[in-house]
DNA sequence: ATTGTATGCGAGCGATGACTCGTGTCAGCA
DNA sequence: TGCTGACACGAGTCATCGCTCGCATACAAT
């Protein structure tokens, strides 16, 4: 029974329950959340909780919305304000800011890409993916020329995908490479393929 | 209860299992396998199952295994066939290969790739990637004097990784890319990161 | 044949967890 | 103050499933 709701004190429920959603999600698992245990946590009744959300799913699905709406929030305008720059000097201070943003949760991230099985989330994944290869990809086109002829397109999907796993994989594998390093090797990755 | 099948019959039932396991991932999906499932479509009882299983996820691994084992064979024999020739030469018939084993398993990929928590693979995975990482690495440190003053060992996580991410993402995406452009793409973001 | 052991069976136990429903409470209004 | 509908509650229902156990059967050795 999903209702809208109309007084304040659900509305704040509703955040509650989000919130519990993702607390129980970094502290006991994806595996280990049940609506029930999203509901204690959240100091509410199963009952209440199935007031505003169709079922389990679409508790998770919240949460994750959340947690993304506001790394998509950050990661396009941080590309937004560096459109107009060219090569490693947008280059690198947009790959410095995802990983910062994906740093700052990584106990989140870890749940999100370890945990929940990826077709959960795909609709929502692949928005936010094909909202940044959308940018990408209208910045290659304005300068065609470098890139002979691969289309644009091609060349944003194949970066944008990359960069996005590559800097998931770093933040969670810790892998032995000082981030400095990585970074740069980023950047060598991404001017290599987009020659200026 | 984990035993040593000693007679040839019981041989041909872990083999039944595996097969059965693989069946019910790709027609009926992760969340559908159940033990009984498993055992029903091996024509098994679950009793059965469990003389050889000590549990559902050793079924799971056990299928898994089989796949990754398969897959790393081609890949590995793959690249070792080509280690001694250098740039393109040996990078196209590399990602070629790779994609040929994709492909091949299309709807099992998709099911270890997007239904299983990634968690629950993470060792044979990263063992897989360790493996090929070495042996990247061991190529790219013959030829260190291409890399500037990046360490092969970096290098090597990085193109490993990537191009990893980018072949299973083709496959089960199949972006409107024609196959013939998506690979001369890669060989050229591994050409311009590997500059020789 | 007979006995011992390995193998196989499948009904059912025990636990879990998504979801419901009957009951109660609270806020706002006349 | 009494009424009404939205809101909240939480014990309980119902189905699912991982897994067990007591028994049956096939096989090998003697």
């Amino acid at each position: 029974m999903k209702k809208i709701p109309q007084q304040e004190r659900s509305r704040q429920m509703v955040g509650r329950i989000i919130e519990a959603g993702h607390a129980v999600l970094v502290r006991d698992g994806y595996d280990a959340l049940s609506t029930n245990r999203v509901a204690a946590e959240a100091g509410v009744s199963p009952g209440s909780l199935y007031q505003y959300f169709p079922n389990k799913e679409a508790v998770i699905e919240a949460v994750v919305e959340r947690y993304s709406d506001v790394l998509a929030e950050r990661i396009t305008a941080s590309l937004a304000d560096r459109i107009d720059d060219a090569g490693p000097a947008m280059v690198r201070p947009t790959i410095e800011a995802l990983l910062d943003a994906l740093e700052e949760n990584a106990e989140f991230l870890r749940v999100i890409a370890d945990e929940i099985p990826r077709a959960e989330n795909s609709s929502r994944t692949e928005a936010l993916e094909q909202r940044i290869v959308g940018l990408v990809g209208a910045y290659l086109a304005a300068r065609r020329a470098d890139l002979g002829d691969t289309r644009p397109s091609t060349a944003a999907w194949v970066m944008v995908r990359a960069i996005e796993h590559l800097t998931v994989r770093y933040v969670l594998e810790h892998p032995t490479i000082p981030r400095e390093e990585f970074v740069s090797e980023l950047v060598r990755l991404v001017a290599g393929y987009l020659p200026d």
